[in-house]
DNA sequence: CTTGCTGCAAAAGTTTTGCACACGT
DNA sequence: ACGTGTGCAAAACTTTTGCAGCAAG
């Protein structure tokens, strides 16, 4: 199983010419300070790419990203693993799993009901990843909580599919 | 996050006394027939032991629990590991993925529409993962493929909750 | 200044693979 | 017999960690 290809995301959930108005930065610092962290120069290197990835990402091409784009600042492998747990706990971004062999992310602050589409491109036999609004199975989440006695934290959605047979 | 510990399985989705009545022997044996492969002791060990399990496990537990149950049969990681993709290819079993740090494993033959529901708890703080159906799910995830001319594969739903704040 | 942060390289953990020999069919 | 499978150990990968110097608040 190869690298992921993201398609352009999908206009149903996320229109085209959508911003993200909030000052991501900004809440970033706040939760920082909050947990007696520090904004540093890489960590912020790191959001800002971050904030230009459209959909999936993983480590390593986010990696290959800030040495594309902020060429003047080099920053290590560590430091970006490090800054992605951050990233998480300040609810910017989620893990998704894919697959088994390594993580993905995606930037969610604010969209929250995200659940992926996985199908293979038959001609180039790499795999796309689409995005779909989960947001109404909200209360189906809800009653399976409710019948273990739990709060949902978060729910997590992934559709493999296959080109349709016609 | 550590190793993941088992809930009993839900009554709702699979009642107590349930018993899978399709010999899994038998068309395991017959998959691997017809792809040209071999029956070895080894790969009827892995699945045997696999059939005992309740739940959710990781590729280590099964070699432990083979070391455990089947003392006189010593089966090497790597040959777990490579019955394990074959038990996939066959639907026997599928990949759950509930953390990006190592894959789990499940018996889903004959109940591909489960769920998992994963929650700590706080007295033991190791996680525990209980199933609940997701048969209600399908025409969602029918209507999403459908919106982008696929035919559905697979579906998981993976719903992280916390104990009720009361 | 004090405390946290970075980069490097090494470590850790899981899964895969190459190879010589053994075993189903 | 032929072609696969197995075990072992090493390799391959992704992610984590220890440490010495560096930087933010």
């Amino acid at each position: 199983m190869s690298k992921v290809e993201n398609q352009p995301a999908p206009t149903a959930d996320r229109p085209a010419d959508e911003t993200f108005a909030p000052p991501l930065c900004a809440i970033f610092r706040r939760f920082l300070k909050g947990q007696g962290l520090k904004f540093t120069t890489e960590r912020a290197v790191i959001l800002d790419t971050v904030l230009g990835r459209e959909g999936v990402f993983e480590a390593d091409e986010l990696i290959a990203e800030i040495k594309r784009t902020h060429p003047e600042h080099r920053v290590s492998k560590a430091t970006v693993y490090r800054t992605l747990k951050h990233l998480i706990e300040a609810g910017i971004i989620s893990e998704v799993l894919l697959d088994a062999t390594r993580a993905h992310y995606q930037l969610t602050y604010g969209r929250p009901d995200v659940g992926h589409l996985v199908h293979t491109d038959p001609d180039t036999d790499t795999l796309s990843v689409t995005e779909f609004p989960t947001g109404e199975l909200r209360e189906f989440v809800q009653r399976v909580c409710e019948e273990h006695g739990l709060d949902p934290l978060s729910h997590r959605v992934v559709v493999y599919a296959t080109p349709r047979r016609t």
